[in-house]
DNA sequence: AGCAGAACGGAATAAACCGTTCCGTTTGCC
DNA sequence: GGCAAACGGAACGGTTTATTCCGTTCTGCT
């Protein structure tokens, strides 16, 4: 019997371009895009899973990758690429140091990038070249820092090392709805940048900020409970 | 219906710890407290991941529950019960509304008891009795939130729904070390709270607050992607 | 026109995992 | 001694998952 291959009906005819060829260069974007996306909701999904919201078969992904680990690799490292780019974009655009240090983690935040590099961590062994990135970003990030520092916007007991937890816990917020995400991390964004800022009157965090240490902890995997 | 027999309670506390009623007393508690730590860690944690945290064999926890279900529904109820009891402990204690807010909030995260009700749901089918603890909780936490708000302590564009976001993004700080996750989250409450606080000067938020429709979503289970 | 092979979809496979049951053993109490 | 509550953990069936394999489609080239 056979099977009519009908074409996944793309909603939106992608032009002139026709053929394998066409097909596969956006497959290769159609996959890295979706495993993003279930991936970021969540991290322990399965290869089919990636597939189906690609809208391709398992054959084409693992022509392109060898395994999850690899796939998983590529998006974690795609990602501390995405953190330098904006860290860099942002590292001198604005002449307010404050506005600058701001944007630059509403840019991170938008760009969904935090939880590619610390939530999946755990998930696949890492490689030194995610060493090598993760350093370069946390350095960047703590340059914007200390600009805003150094220039007496931000509170006295305020650290580089919050950026990164603020990070975290704007990660945390996740609707189904993508936008009206975004739209809510941006409310907390402005509370917590907020409550960052220099101000009279103001009393002292009830607790240092997080070590750099603690933070790497993180990368080690989170299921080191069992076994 | 066979009477189980009453075992003679023995002056005090400090009964003899050999017996195996002892032995059952201290597991009852091993195993929720085991499962707590476990479930938060994640939500989708083993049966035998449980069993092993609290030092018991599985036939100790199935002896307890029904199923698995049944224990993450205790475990869910219980912290809505705690959440409950917080809450009108902080309800009227103190003068000052806005301090009043901050430490039932604190409370609360101390308990450690949001992502018990929250990452947890959409792991089991929740039960009559949830719904109503969870609806008595969101009225106790809004009254709290008002008395600050009418008070004028909060800036003018705050919302009740604030406050279970903090919750969310407090919640989403988590290491390894118990008592340094608490101080962290005491460090960032510090910094929300500021943040929420009427001051002058202060540029309006990005964004409106969550909705409660919104807030409700997250009781559904969140797998609703596949199959 | 016709062929080699790139690209693909999806069934097949084998291993791992998980909730639950079952059984043999220990242990306190009468 | 003997009964039953309590327990540890192996065994079991069902599901899930990463990966492989095979038959098919279509492109680029001669």
């Amino acid at each position: 019997m056979s099977t009519p291959r009908e074409p996944k009906d793309p909603a939106g005819y992608a032009g002139p371009l026709s053929g394998r060829r066409a097909q596969a260069a956006r497959n290769d974007h159609a996959i890295l895009s979706a495993a993003r996306t279930v991936f970021l909701q969540n991290p322990h999904a399965s290869v089919a899973a990636v597939a189906t919201a690609a809208g391709v078969g398992i054959s084409a992904l693992y022509r392109r990758y060898p395994g999850k680990e690899q796939l998983l690799q590529k998006l974690c490292a795609d990602g501390l690429r995405t953190f330098i780019a904006v860290a860099e974009q942002h590292s001198d655009a604005q002449p307010d140091p404050f506005t600058a240090l701001k944007e630059f983690v509403r840019g991170i935040v938008d760009a969904d990038v935090h939880a590619l590099t610390v939530k999946l961590a755990g998930t696949f062994t890492p490689t030194p070249e995610l060493g090598e990135l993760s350093a370069r970003a946390g350095t960047l990030a703590q340059e914007i820092f200390d600009r805003a520092f150094e220039a007496g916007a931000l509170r006295a007991d305020a650290d580089a090392n919050d950026i990164p937890m603020i990070f975290e816990q704007l990660t945390a917020i996740r609707f189904r709805d993508e936008a009206r995400t975004a739209a809510l991390r941006h409310r907390y964004l402005d509370v917590l940048m907020d409550g960052l800022r220099s101000k009279q009157g103001a009393e002292a965090l009830s607790a240092p900020p997080p070590s750099s240490e603690e933070l790497g902890e993180r990368w080690i995997a989170s299921d080191a409970v069992m076994d």
